[in-house]
DNA sequence: ATTTAAATCGTGTACGCACACGGAAAATAT
DNA sequence: ATATTTTCCGTGTGCGTACACGATTTAAAT
């Protein structure tokens, strides 16, 4: 049912060609010193017996050793999402450090731009063989990347993207196209004259891109087509340093009588989504709609208890592996890679959370 | 900032342990003829040297080539779900190729369980190294299977579930939590007093295990906690062979006003849920909520209407990679696996669709 | 004590490829 | 013409492992 036949290699080519196995050897890697004819002559037997080099006796033979360096953000507990893309960079690891695949990881606080672009240059300075970056500052991002365009070494963008940098692929989401999903979410499950708020709990500077995109993505959606014309959308702008304003503001808002709320919904922009749940849960607004993003431990608490109705995953595990994958592609198997990665925007319920948590 | 230094090899150990590299192999794999005595010392010294196998110059050296077998249903048109774990089968083996394995890809008639039952045979026959199955046919899958246990050829489930079988692994989804998760977006999505119909359209005979577990989480999900007690819940089964029947029992059920139809909802349990789509959508009454099965095309075409809001994804093509994957974790890496290979339950939208299709 | 059989182990070759080395031939310089 | 360089290419060794084969030792049988 099968080809049983053995496969061509080299020493097939070579006396095919009428030369060794060292010319060919030659040709295939364009280390020169081989005659024009010589070389088309190969190639051109290479084509016809469709000759492909074995993977596992070249890296055999060659005891090259490839170095990929990766640099994300501290996965701390300010800070759980980043926890699992270094996982997923670890099982991407597993599964190919076979081939002579060794990673530096390399981390920095999430909101220190200094301490991230020193790491970057340390990183360029060890000259790896291929890096994964998470180009949290844009700035700093945009000033050293050329170095690593210069050194010839290949850079995977991993969860934000940065337009125009000569990055070989960036693996991520569609920021837009998730907040459209929350707003469908939402949408389906309020009935006319709903209100509904956007809330962005901002940390502090910077990085804030993805949270603009969201937001544009889910006003995007009522604008297009859904909008019942007496839908309310507003924006509220949450500093999470200080409890005290997100307490009068959400009270401000939210507050109310149970059958004055029934038909509101909220969408929180990122991670933050639990202190919304929180707040909700303490005022018995539970059943106010509430959609946020990411699996974080607490998230996964209230989406259990039903205050939180839905969570859209990054799948930060995924970004991860797929990110290394994506470098071993390019370097070691030579195949074509899509420059645009986008992870698909999956749905968490209390009901189907199981499958997305753990492995 | 990592290890740098080379891997401890067959050679070392030998060394170490003052015997010859032929006796360290014939330790490793179990080939007997060493003594008691050398044996546990080779074994102690493999253990504090930290030695394992290079997988690559073992394959290299010991020109074994496996084959796997697999056996689907055919993925005609009638049956266009069965193309996509073709896809991942093939998806995986492109990945694993190097390591010389071959799959031979059997398929049988959706309906026929003789020729699945006279596939298997021969497959059994012909002595693979590992075999992965969809178990369409319980009866045949019983009597058949206990001679590739004689043989000790590993089996694994795809999207068919039978219990105690000595099969190594199942892959695919558990029928009765996508049931729930079908409930959960339901009563999201309607208020008090919702009428809901489950439809089962069933071919023909047999198979419909599936089903009816699905069913069965679907009122679960009610039964349970979230059921608002004047919600009604009522099953229709259809013979798809019958569109006359069809057409007169949705009439009969679902049809009458707008207002009056505002808050129904449907559950169809597998993928011919675009058979109701086009009924709702003649009848003008496409806002009714319906929910079911995976991403045919005919399916997909209705979500973007928005005819269906939401498809529930068996993600056949990952079924298809994770099984042969977990046949090479098994026989190659000699890996544990996980017995039970449960794929998330992804909720799919019109907002999301896109980057579920394709690979 | 001698032969025979069994148990145990080392050696050598092969897997397919990479790459260093050096030799022959061709091109250029003297 | 010879001497020198350059171009081109084949040979040989090594990568870490598997396994056939045969050598050596030990035990059993006669």
């Amino acid at each position: 049912m099968e080809n049983n036949f053995t496969r061509v290699k080299i020493s097939d080519v070579a006396q095919k060609a009428g030369v060794s196995s060292g010319t060919v050897d030659r040709v295939i890697h364009n280390r020169g010193e081989v005659a024009i004819k010589t070389r088309e002559k190969v190639l051109k037997i290479i084509r016809e017996m469709n000759y492909e080099p074995d993977i596992l006796a070249s890296t055999l033979a060659s005891k090259k050793n490839y170095r990929f360096a990766s640099l994300i953000p501290e996965g701390d507990e300010a800070n759980l999402f980043w926890k699992s893309p270094a996982e997923g960079l670890e099982q991407a690891l597993n599964e190919i450090k076979h081939f002579g695949i060794t990673i530096d990881q390399h981390f920095f606080p999430y909101f220190d731009r200094n301490a991230f672009r020193k790491e970057l240059l340390t990183i360029a300075e060890s000259k790896p063989s291929g890096v994964v970056i998470a180009p949290v500052f844009s700035e700093q991002t945009k000033e050293i990347l050329p170095k690593f365009n210069q050194l010839g070494i290949p850079v995977v963008f991993l969860n934000t993207q940065i337009e125009n940098q000569n990055n070989i692929a960036f693996v991520g989401q569609e920021p837009g196209r998730s907040g459209m999903v929350a707003a469908k979410l939402l949408n389906y499950g309020l009935v006319q004259n709903a209100e509904i708020f956007i809330i962005n709990i901002i940390s502090q500077l910077g990085g804030n891109s993805h949270i603009l995109n969201r937001e544009k993505g889910f006003r995007d959606y009522f604008a297009l087509s859904h909008n019942p014309s007496h839908l309310k959308l507003k924006t509220i702008n949450i500093n999470v340093q200080e409890p005290e304003t997100l307490e009068s503001v959400l009270t401000q808002n939210l507050g109310g009588t149970e059958s004055g709320c029934r038909n509101k919904g909220i969408f929180v922009t990122n991670s933050k989504v639990f202190h919304i749940a929180q707040w909700l849960e303490k005022n018995n607004l539970s059943f106010i709609k509430l959609v946020g993003y990411d699996l974080l431990e607490q998230n996964q608490e209230y989406l259990k208890k039903g205050t939180i109705d839905f969570l859209i995953s990054q799948q930060p595990r995924e970004q991860g592996y797929k990110s290394i994958m994506t470098l071993f592609n390019h370097l070691l198997m030579k195949k074509q890679i899509n420059k645009d990665q986008f992870l698909p925007i999956d749905i968490i319920t209390k009901e189907n959370i199981d499958f997305y948590i753990n492995h």
